[in-house]
DNA sequence: TTATTTCATTGATTTAAATCAAGGCTTTTT
DNA sequence: AAAAAGCCTTGATTTAAATCAATGAAATAA
């Protein structure tokens, strides 16, 4: 039931059958159909998920309702509005699922208590925020330095599986462009190649 | 010497003496003039920097020799490629000081010595990096949501200060727009006003 | 199954930003 | 102090992307 999830952190720090154990017992699972949200912009984010099975994706409402996904998660990532659930204030991000999903949450007491109780959970949270650091230092120097075939074509070698699952105008939203934009990049791709 | 970081170590994880002295015992200062480099693209990153005093940038540069700046670091920030650092592999950023600068390094001899004997360093790293991600997060977010103007006038709001100390063209290449646009969007603000 | 909504593509037009180019003002450097 | 380099602004032009609009295909719901 939590097996993606404890295998990830096994993987990143090994974990004796007690404390494997251990972690389970303070995690919670949930399941969302498609469609179904995680979070409102509005609501505090009470807890971060893990996907065990399915996608979701993040995003936020600018001024002009348009829509812009700051973040996917398949299998074996985590997706929250980590602000919010580490400050307690609203959160501005909505997450929602894209796929029926099943996922482990960590609420913000469960955390708070693993971090005080075992060094090894600080550890794999400070690993997996560093991972998500760097990802996003790339992404964003992508963002301003790279043309927006280049961005597609990395975008698509890196996360092939993301391609496959998420609508192309999703895969838009999350680099900052129009579908049409987009539609044409793919197209100047094709050709090209 | 090492105060400025001590006392944001503490303010983070409190600290008493003794293990003020052991933090301190692992740092190593460094002095840079303007416009000395603390790690050129193609170097491994060996240490993450700490600014006592002074500015820096970190940046990339594209294949059309553009640089892109990453990040600026006054006084009380920290700055490296954290990715190389990590790894081991060749940096893919520059850092460069912009004032005459007092730094301090924790090389990653020291980082890896310290996670293994100090939980609180730990704790101060994880917060740190945690920070830093939701920093990074906002920006992205803003980048791929918000009009240049906005931009610029919530990137003033924020970091005045850096603003009175780096060259306009420098946060026209952090805002990933030209100096000449920058350059109308800060006279359309006044004239707005 | 049919109807409806969602999605991707394509074309025409508008809009915003990059580029090219020049001038004047500061700040460094010699 | 003079020369050089760096910096900011402004204007004219080009280029890339957004917007507007329409169509057909595919997926979803009735």
């Amino acid at each position: 039931m939590y097996e993606v999830f404890l295998n990830a952190f096994h993987e990143k720090v090994p974990l004796t059958d007690a404390e494997r154990a251990f972690v389970q017992s303070f995690l919670m699972p949930k399941k969302l159909r498609r469609k179904q949200y995680l979070l409102q912009e509005g609501d505090v984010c009470k807890a971060i998920a893990f996907v065990e099975k399915g996608a979701l994706r993040s995003y936020c409402v600018d001024d002009n309702s348009t829509e812009h996904i700051v973040q996917f998660a398949l299998e074996g990532r985590t997706i929250s509005d980590l602000y919010s659930f580490l400050t307690g204030e609203t959160a501005t991000y909505h997450i929602e699922a894209l796929e029926d999903s099943e996922l482990v949450l960590i609420t913000k007491q469960a955390h708070e208590e693993l971090l005080g109780k075992m060094p090894k959970y600080e550890t794999f949270i400070r690993l997996q925020i560093t991972g998500a650091y760097i990802a996003l230092q790339k992404r964003l120097t992508a963002a301003i330095s790279i043309s927006n075939d280049e961005r597609y074509k990395a975008f698509a070698a890196a996360y092939p599986e993301i391609l496959q699952r998420v609508p192309q105008h999703m895969i838009a939203s999350y680099m900052g462009i129009t579908p049409e934009t987009l539609s044409r990049v793919r197209r100047k791709i094709v050709r090209g190649k």
